[in-house]
Order: C-alpha cells, then structure tokens, then sequence
DNA sequence: TGAAAAGATGTTATAACATAACATCTTCGC
DNA sequence: GCGAAGATGTTATGTTATAACATCTTTTCA
C-alpha cells in the first residue's frame, strides 16, 4: 500500500523530526500536534482536515473540532513538517523537515500516493521563466498528476 | 488596473475566442456561458465563483445558483477558455485558447494581477524531474506568487 | 410538424473546506 | 504563587462546491 518498506519508520522519523525541530526553536510539540502529525503520516497519501478531525476522535474521549485541527495543521505547515496540496484541499507530511526547500509534488491519479521531490534544476527553470516576464519568486505551488512508475508497470 | 493598455480588447477577444471554439466543436455558447466568459474577464485578477454569481445577479432579474455559475465554468475550463487556479479557489480567462498547451501562472501578491505564461523549457524540466522518478505528468498545476514587475518597479 | 432525445438551466438541499471571535486552560518565567 | 504568553475549547459562521431531480430549450428526424 505504501511505497515504503516499513512505514513505521516513516511515522516515527516523521514524530523524532517534530519533536527535534520544537525543541530547538523553543515550541510546544503537544499532544495534538504530535497526534495530528502521525495522522498526516498514516500513509503517503494526502490527508484531509476533516478526515483527521474524525479519527482523533475515534482515538480521544471529547472530539475536537474544527479549529483544533487547523490550527494544528497550521502549526505543523509553519515548521515545515507538512505540506498543503492546493490541488486536492490536503495535507501531507514532509520527507525532509528542516532544509529550506521549493519542493514539487508527484500525484499519482492511480494509486493517489503522493511524493515530494526536490529538483535544482526545476526550480532554476521556474526563476528563469518568471525571471523574463520580470517576475519575483516569492513561493510556488507545483503539484504534477499522472501515473507514478509502480501503477505504470501495472496497469489495473 | 489592468496590464494591457485597451482591456476591452481583451473581453472582446475572450468572447471572439469563445463563440469560435464552440462553433467549431458544435457546442453551444449560451448566454450564460458567454456572461460568465465576460465577468471572469473583467479583469486580469482572478475571479471567484461567488462574485461571478453576485455579479450575475445584478444584470439578470432572476438571481443565478451556485450549481448555475460552477457549471459555466466547468464548460469553460472543458473548452480551454478559462484556467482554475487552485491555490486562490479562482478562476482566470485564458490568454490563449484552443492551443494545447501546459502553462503556468504568475501570481502578484501586491497587485493581485494574474499572467499566464507558457514555457517549453519550464515545461521539460518538469517532465525530466518527474521522469526521474519514473512518473508520467498528465497534468500539472504551477502557480507562482510573488512580484510583478510593475510592482518592482513601484514599491508602495 | 411534431414527438423523442439530447443538452442546458432551474431549484433545493447539503456537502466539504475553513476561519473569526471569544472563553478557558496550561505552561513558563519570575 | 502570579502574571504573561501560549495553546486549546467552543460557538458560530463564512466560503467553496456538488448531488439530485425538475423543467425548459434546442435539435433531430420520421
Ligand atoms: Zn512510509
Ligand atoms: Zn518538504
Ligand atoms: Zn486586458
Ligand atoms: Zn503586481
């Protein structure tokens, strides 16, 4: 299901990444960013706020509501360990926290696994392409869809 | 306001564009299609689906629904005369319809103008990052925000 | 011409996504 | 402890989008 071999690993790397980049930016990795960061994580497909808002009440006694989830989407989004898909209204966790980074996303319509990538050279291609209209790069979205290698080798 | 010097040259050609496209598939451009066509072109800022109805609303005696409004865009962006930009919930006229084409937009934070902008060297770097993961793109969404060039050139 | 079919719009209701505003609780520094 | 800052709870509502079914309009073609 998920294209790692033991996404166990994922999550809990996902978790170490949350609690060491709080910690040394003087923040709170609470209870609730902590659980709603394993929620992005519980696999490599993009997670929704009201999808998340449901399962932490599954797991709590007083089921939270909106704003809880959001802010701690925000939260998480601000300290770089989630990522928004414009494109699809959700969330998904970041593979690599800390680096600065414009980051790409590959969609996939198939199997809806998404991955993030970086790419130098993409990156310089879009300053460039912005660059001759005069154009600042201040920040960009770029979500691909297509077909990732595995649901291309089957085809369902 | 708006980046071009004679912005009814713009509607005109919008519409021009419009009635072509659908002559020539043997599709209907019905008035309402045309008035949503003309409101999204109103300026180069994008368009929300609510204003669209809002403003339709004011012409015509019986105030439009939501479903009404969503369904004109939809044909619209079916016909490649307007584009969706996910990460404003925002609808633009195309500046080029009727040709294929993968294209990415500049997104002015300060002013709020929309362009959009074709580059086949954008567009390969995108494919080559992707392939390098063995993804095939189908379609792609690339929004840039930043600054414009007029609003380089004039800091408020 | 005048039904049947296809296409478009009207209408009602609701789903899905997101935030404002204010109350309360928790943590931390002192 | 106490006050300030930070985090969460709570209520209400704003915003974006679609499902489902009714009606109307246009086209087709017998
Ligand atoms: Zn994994
Ligand atoms: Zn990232
Ligand atoms: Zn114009
Ligand atoms: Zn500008």
């Amino acid at each position: 299901m998920d294209p790692c071999h033991e996404h166990e690993h994922c999550i809990d790397e996902a978790l170490r990444q949350g609690e060491e980049i709080c910690r040394s930016s003087g923040q709170r990795f609470t209870d609730i960013r902590r659980k709603v960061l394993q929620l992005v994580w519980r696999s490599h497909k993009p997670a929704k706020a009201y999808d998340i808002l449901e399962q932490l009440a599954e797991d709590e006694t007083g089921a939270a509501k909106p704003p809880t989830v959001y802010r701690a989407l925000e939260f998480l989004q601000d300290n770089g360990l989630v990522h928004r898909l414009s494109s699809l209204n959700a969330f998904i966790g970041c593979t690599h926290p800390g680096k600065q980074h414009q980051c790409y996303f590959l969609i996939c319509r198939i199997c809806g696994d998404v991955s993030e990538c970086c790419s130098s050279a993409l990156t310089r291609s879009l300053q460039n392409a912005a660059a001759q209209s005069g154009f600042t790069v201040e920040s960009s979205c770029v979500e691909i869809s297509g077909r990732c290698s595995r649901c291309s080798e089957n085809p369902a």
